[in-house]
DNA sequence: TTAGGGTTAG
């Protein structure tokens, strides 16, 4: 009665009112056994505690090991505690349900007492075992199962060597998984697949495919597994020859068609190679388009700069139902990191959190928080960061290398010291985006902590991106003898190395130092790059080195860089710093492609140069070409605009930053909105602007200052010097133009020798020739000519043109013949040549005739 | 029972 509902097979039915045989139970357990029906099993188990067949040890081990077949080992443990004397079977069962449950603990548990009872542990118990230590990375627990194996005698048996190879590998002992190869007697296909894997996975590429050629002439035919690592050897290596050998073997014995995997592997392969043609080739005749072949097409396109492809392949996925798994976001995102493209962050940032992946999978979180950052979205990136349920070393890392990117240095250092807070240990990648933090806000004190700890762990030699990182962090700091002798400890001196150095010179100005560096780099042999170039013309142009600069120039073209963006765009720019706007025009109408930085680097030279109407139609020209013009660009044309004080011309501008370009509106084009319209008499827009300002900065008050001044609106000049003081925002060097000007203006002699004195005494402000001869004004304007005679002749510095015609004008005006004879022979002394001299005498003349 | 595919940070 009891077993009607089970409908259990014959052999039972025809015996209801007996128990059972042993010999019976025997076959319904290895019947239900070969069904592998989770049902049936826990139905018998049901039945063999009410009849009491588990008294039969021999039974109750065949129950066991039945019931971890079917993946019910709890139950099988509950069993197993019935039986008064488990069988081997029993024990080696549990051990296997165990580990492929990843129960560690309880496995190697279970493990001992079998050794204490002296049971023998089979060789699949063995490779559940060794699985489980190839899985934790468990070297010392691996290691142990080698040497019980041998004890056992099954060190050559071929499931368990083939196990244990894949297990030192794993673990990352390539030689150790070799000897257990070479010890085995007989090699079998999985047994060269695993050690050629294990090559692979140990970034032994090379062996692995000596590996293959060998297994090939032992007559051993290579298993799909073989290829597929020799496959991604090649791609590893960049071995396109041994690649498309591999592949024209393949597709000779017809062995695309066997496993999917194959062709995956061969799209993955010209993927990395960057052969895209051939990839997409492959990839158009697989059988079956999956998510492997398209993640790894996806994955060739991120890596050789078409991640926009890589998204229309994406997209693709979605329209023709391929699934689509964590990797494949995974891919995505960095194709919309590369990209810059915060909205698609988004839509995927959607899909992936409504899918659970977030949560799921780490690297997801990570890459996320990557994208972000790259789109300079970083409240949204801690945001993603925050909610991260587990957060890994790299999670850490891609923040902290978001926030020096962003140029939050201090927020990346802080980072850092709540990662250690939380337990994380920093890697090599952690500590160079700490390195690069330090250096870009001169972090030195911390830098050199971090130097101190690299060096304790070891990590100074053995990665060229922390040596890089070192030497870039005091470089970038100032400290040059510092990263000067470590430079020289290290002997190989890269390009990049170099490129380090002299960027770290070129940024604290150190010009001389930028030009010697690149000569002691071309003595070494060492090439430079177009990285290399764009710096030294960078140094070149700010030292006025015009022969070197030449000559560089013509080295480029020499070695024909002439059609590189940067290097096209710095040699603009170094001519037009030079004042030499023909040949910066020249290299300008000759550059192959113009992007949006070639056109501003223009716009900014002719403003530099005094050329204001160019620059605007320079502007227009490049809106007509459709590029989209930067800060920097509005920021030009702003104070083009201020110069020639064309109104209307500056609130055309602000209009369109503001419909077409809002993210623009950063510091300096607010700024500069501030100074055109103060120059352009339009004070109430000018302070409109500055109102609005969230963070005022020195330029925006100089800017406002300097409008006040030149309109003659004194009183509310220093009104506004009242406030920024009080704001605790000191005046600095170009502050003090804008006051000392209006002093001059209002006739405001002892106020403004109060100033200046302020300025050194109080600010501690070195004033410069220019505030020296806005002083020379003050006096001369007010008709103390004698005094500012004195101080041209006390200056401590030499004075130039402008300082001499400054008072040779106040001169004029006041009809001094004498004074201005003597100026003008001093200004002849500057420069003969100059028109301006020779007038203002002719006007003195004038006057005096008068 | 053993081997193999697409993934993130400097």
């Amino acid at each position: 009665m009891l077993l009607m509902p089970m409908k259990l097979s014959h052999p039972l039915q025809k015996s209801q009112m007996q128990l059972p045989s042993v010999k019976t139970w025997e076959y319904i357990l290895s019947n239900c056994r070969k069904k592998r029906s989770l049902a049936y099993a826990l139905r018998l188990n049901t039945y063999s505690g009410m009849c009491g067949v588990l008294a039969n040890n021999y039974i109750g081990s065949l129950l066991v090991s039945l019931l971890v077949e079917v993946g019910c080992t709890e139950t099988a443990q509950h069993v197993f505690d019935r039986l008064a004397d488990a069988n081997d079977c029993a024990w080696n069962a549990l051990i296997i349900g165990y580990a492929r449950a990843l129960e560690t603990e309880r496995t190697f548990i279970l493990y001992k007492k079998m050794q204490a009872l002296t049971l023998q542990t089979s060789t699949y118990a063995y490779v559940a075992l060794l699985k489980i230590c190839s899985r934790m990375k468990d070297m010392d627990r691996g290691h142990q199962m080698h040497s019980d194996v041998v004890d056992r005698g099954l060190g050559q048996d071929p499931f368990v060597g083939s196990t244990l190879i894949g297990m030192y590998a794993e673990c990352g002992f390539l030689e150790k998984a070799k000897n257990v190869f070479d010890k085995l007697p007989t090699k079998d296909a999985v047994a060269w697949s695993t050690l050629i894997a294990a090559n692979v996975k140990n970034g032994n590429e090379e062996e692995a495919l000596n590996l293959l050629a060998k297994m090939q002439m032992q007559g051993v035919i290579p298993t799909a597994a073989a290829l597929v690592c020799a496959l991604k050897a090649c791609g590893c290596l960049g071995d396109s020859k041994k690649g498309q050998e591999i592949h024209a073997d393949i597709a000779r014995l017809g062995l695309l068609a066997i496993d999917t995997d194959i062709g995956n592997s061969i799209v993955y392969m010209y993927a990395t190679l960057g052969m895209l043609a051939i990839a997409q080739e492959v990839f158009a005749a697989l059988d079956v388009r999956d998510r492997f072949s398209c993640t790894a097409l996806m994955t060739g396109y991120t890596e050789h700069g078409h991640s926009e492809d890589a998204l229309a392949l994406f997209d693709c996925m979605q329209l023709e139902t391929i699934s689509q798994d964590a990797v494949t976001f995974i891919c995505a995102l960095t194709a919309c990191r590369n990209l810059q493209d915060s909205e698609k962050t988004q839509e995927i940032h959607v899909e992936v959190a409504r899918r659970g992946f977030i949560h799921k999978d780490v690297n997801v979180g990570n890459v996320l928080v990557d994208a972000y950052t790259a789109c300079g979205w970083l409240a949204k990136a801690v945001e993603v960061f925050e909610s991260l349920p587990v957060r890994d070393v790299v999670s850490w890392t891609v923040l902290i290398s978001g926030f020096t990117k962003c140029n939050e240095g201090e927020r990346a250092l802080q980072k850092f010291e709540r990662m250690e807070q939380e337990g994380i240990v920093p890697n090599s990648h952690t500590y160079v985006c700490a390195l690069q933090a330090c250096g870009s806000i001169e972090e030195e004190e911390q830098g050199q902590v971090f130097h101190a700890e690299i060096s304790r762990k070891g990590l100074l030699d053995s990665d060229v991106f922390i040596r890089n990182a070192v030497v870039g962090m005091y470089a970038n700091c100032g400290l040059f003898a510092k990263a000067r002798e470590l430079f020289d400890q290290f002997k190989i001196h890269d390009t990049v190395f170099w490129n380090i150095l002299i960027s770290g010179y070129l940024k604290h100005n150190c010009n001389m130092q930028v030009l010697d560096s690149f000569r002691e780099m071309q003595n070494e042999n060492t090439k430079p790059n177009s990285v290399t170039y764009t710096y030294v013309l960078k140094g070149c142009a700010l030292l006025g080195a015009v022969w070197d600069g030449q000559r560089v120039h013509s080295d480029i073209a020499r070695v024909g860089l002439t059609e590189d963006f940067d290097i096209g765009n710095t040699l603009v720019d170094m001519y037009c710093i030079w004042g030499l706007l023909p040949e910066a025009l020249q290299v300008f109408k000759l550059l192959p492609e113009r992007d949006a930085v070639s056109w501003t680097t223009i716009i900014a030279g002719y403003v530099r140069n005094g050329y204001m109407e160019d620059a605007l139609d320079s502007f227009d020209q490049m809106l007509n070409e459709w590029f989209s013009p930067s800060a920097m660009t509005f920021a030009c044309v702003l104070k083009a605009c201020s110069v020639l004080a064309l109104k209307g011309r500056g609130q055309g501008i602000h209009t369109g930053i503001c419909i077409y370009y809002p993210l623009e509106l950063d510091s300096v084009v607010r700024n500069a909105l501030i100074d055109m319209y103060a120059r352009c008499g339009l004070l109430k827009d000018a302070e409109r602007v500055f109102v609005q300002l969230p963070v005022k900065e020195a330029a925006s008050w100089n800017a406002l200052i300097a409008g006040y001044s030149q309109t003659g609106k004194n009183d509310q000049m220093l009104c506004l010097l009242d406030q920024m003081i009080k704001s605790e925002q000191y005046p600095d060097v170009i502050s003090f133009i804008g006051i000392l000007t209006a002093c001059t203006h209002m006739g405001l002699v002892e106020q403004g020798i109060l100033f200046f004195r302020a300025m050194s005494e109080d600010y501690g402000i070195l004033g410069n020739l220019e505030h020296l001869t806005c002083v020379v004004d003050l006096f001369g304007r007010a008709g103390q000519l004698s005094n500012g005679m004195l101080l041209i002749q006390k200056m401590p510095r030499h004075p130039n043109l402008v300082t001499f015609h400054t008072l040779l004008s106040s001169s004029r005006r006041e009809g001094n013949m004498d004074l201005g004879l003597e100026l003008f022979v001093h200004a002849i002394e500057v420069d003969e040549g100059n028109t301006g001299t020779y007038v203002t005498l002719f006007n003195i003349y004038v006057g005096a005739g008068d």
